[in-house]
RNA sequence: GACCCGUUCGUCUAUCGGUUAGGACUCCAGGUUUUCAUCCUGGCAAGAAGGGUUCGACUCCCUUACGGGUCGCCA
């Protein structure tokens, strides 16, 4: 059986996370079995829809390298696929319901008369599922086509489906309780109903509702914020669905691979950032050196910092040091321009030792003797200073580290010291002094 | 309210009747690094509750509680 999948979002909003996890998951189903995945865009309701929103699909499945087969842009056989231009197949489909009495007119608008019966589907998910349609109250008819003649998303969905002989939907959790209703009219036009997988919703860190507002919630702040798109893949891949292994990292390819629908979970999952940023550090270890400075500069550019000789050099220093591109400028603020504030806790920590002083002056006047500068003549300058003052050299590095980076934290001093060159160590290390 | 789905460490999860209930994130401790981070090792931490079924239940059944979803001329 040839696979078809689609992804049918409507440009009501920016693109959520919920539902590129939705649009990953019929990727990977179709890459899998080397079928297809068709983009839809599901734009009846007028009055919500806004070309910034369908901007933000197309980028955001661009970025998360999940490209379709048919779609905008691609062209198809079963076009268009925008549903505001497929007035005449709807009324065509419309016209068979009509014709065989399975709807009736309402105060303008058309309802689809459902079969009083139990309905059930069988979900790839969620198992086997009924619902009892003999209980009207729960389950009254449903309005197909409104009274200004245009169609409702449970018609277009289920005739776009049809027409474009797509064989597994895969979708939101919210949608389950409208699959017994999608059944019940492609069961009036007498066509062949795809398989579901119904996949559970993604909650916030608070178990409440993700919605578009939420942090971590628009598809587009990611790549603002310095992920990797591969890490956001990977994260959201693993929010109710598991490989069944200890391997936790993914590229998409291993992802297609292994992906199945059998192992999603049936649990709503909650986004948690923290270890969505560990994903992110653990792929950007994997970036080589060149790339990861080339897709760190706009940041660093943001912030404001001078873009000098030593910036790959300044780069190659934190590169595993940091989750997210965003947090290179604060990372080599220190290499990168003279005039940086110092981290309060690491200079009182500092000031707690009595002996600091001393110590500073010590390494500035050992620092500035040197002729020949380099890491070892810097650290064997250090050593003697030590060894002379009677301390053991390891206690130096704490202040020597504050003076020349203003922080308690950051790269091996050896590289940072040969950065920055001997006269500015020393006079970072005279600066610290004052401050002291 | 009715109807559906769900419930294992704080979080993501493994387990498909018999395990010291495993891994990951976070946090803590130790090691490596003369320093920081990476990294390595170790630790804290879980079967919602109550009934069954069974020699034996996290696993199967029922009830309750809690969470989520749906009940639109939104999608």
């Amino acid at each position: 059986m040839n696979v078809r999948t689609r992804f049918a979002p409507s440009p009501t909003g920016y693109l959520h996370v919920g539902g590129a996890r939705t649009a990953l998951f019929n990727w990977l189903f179709a890459r899998k079995y080397g079928g297809e995945f068709v983009l839809r865009i599901e734009d009846t309701d007028e009055a919500r829809n806004t070309d910034e929103a369908r901007q933000a699909i197309f980028e955001g499945m661009q970025w998360l390298g999940l490209d379709w087969d048919e779609g905008p842009e691609e062209g198809g056989n079963f076009g268009p696929y925008y549903q505001s231009q497929r007035r005449e197949i709807y009324d065509t489909w419309f016209a068979k319901l009509v014709a065989t009495g399975h709807v009736y007119e309402d105060a303008g608008a058309w309802r689809f008369r459902f079969e009083r019966k139990p309905v059930t589907m069988h979900d790839l998910v969620c198992g086997e599922v009924t619902i009892d349609y003999r209980d009207e109250s729960n389950t009254p008819d449903m309005v197909i086509k409104r009274s200004d003649g245009s169609y409702v998303f449970h018609f277009v969905n289920v005739v776009d489906d049809l027409e474009m002989q797509i064989t597994h939907v895969i979708r939101g959790e919210d949608h389950l309780m409208n699959t017994p209703k999608h059944l019940q009219l492609i069961e009036a036009f007498g066509g062949k109903a795809p398989q579901y997988a119904h996949i559970p919703l993604i909650l916030n860190p608070d178990g409440s509702k993700m919605s578009k507002r939420d942090a971590g919630a628009a598809v587009g702040d990611y790549p603002r914020q310095g992920f990797l798109s591969e890490s956001v893949v990977n994260f959201i891949a693993l929010l109710g669905w598991n490989s069944k292994t200890e391997q936790e990292i993914f590229n998409l390819t291993e992802l297609t691979q292994i992906f199945s629908l059998e192992n999603i979970n049936r649990s709503p999952g909650r986004f948690d950032l923290e270890k969505c940023k560990w994903v992110n550090q653990q792929h950007l270890h994997e970036v080589a050196l060149d790339d990861f400075a080339t897709a760190a500069r706009p940041f660093v550019e943001a912030a404001n910092l001078p873009i000098s000789d030593n910036y790959l050099a300044a780069i190659a220093a934190v590169k595993d040091k940091v989750r997210l591109f965003s947090e290179v400028p604060n990372a080599v603020n220190f290499l990168l321009k003279d005039n940086f504030d110092f981290d309060e806790q690491a200079l009182e920590k500092v000031r707690g030792n009595s002996a600091s002083k001393n110590l500073l002056s010590s390494l500035q006047s050992a620092f500035a003797s040197i002729t020949a500068w380099s890491a070892e003549a810097a650290k064997a300058a250090l050593n003697e200073a030590a060894l002379v003052a009677g301390a053991k050299p390891g206690q130096w590095m704490f202040p020597l580290r504050v003076a020349l980076t203003g922080r308690a934290h950051g790269p091996d001093l050896g590289e940072v010291m040969i950065l920055l060159g001997r006269d500015r160590c020393v006079t970072r290390i005279s600066q610290l002094a004052e401050k002291i």
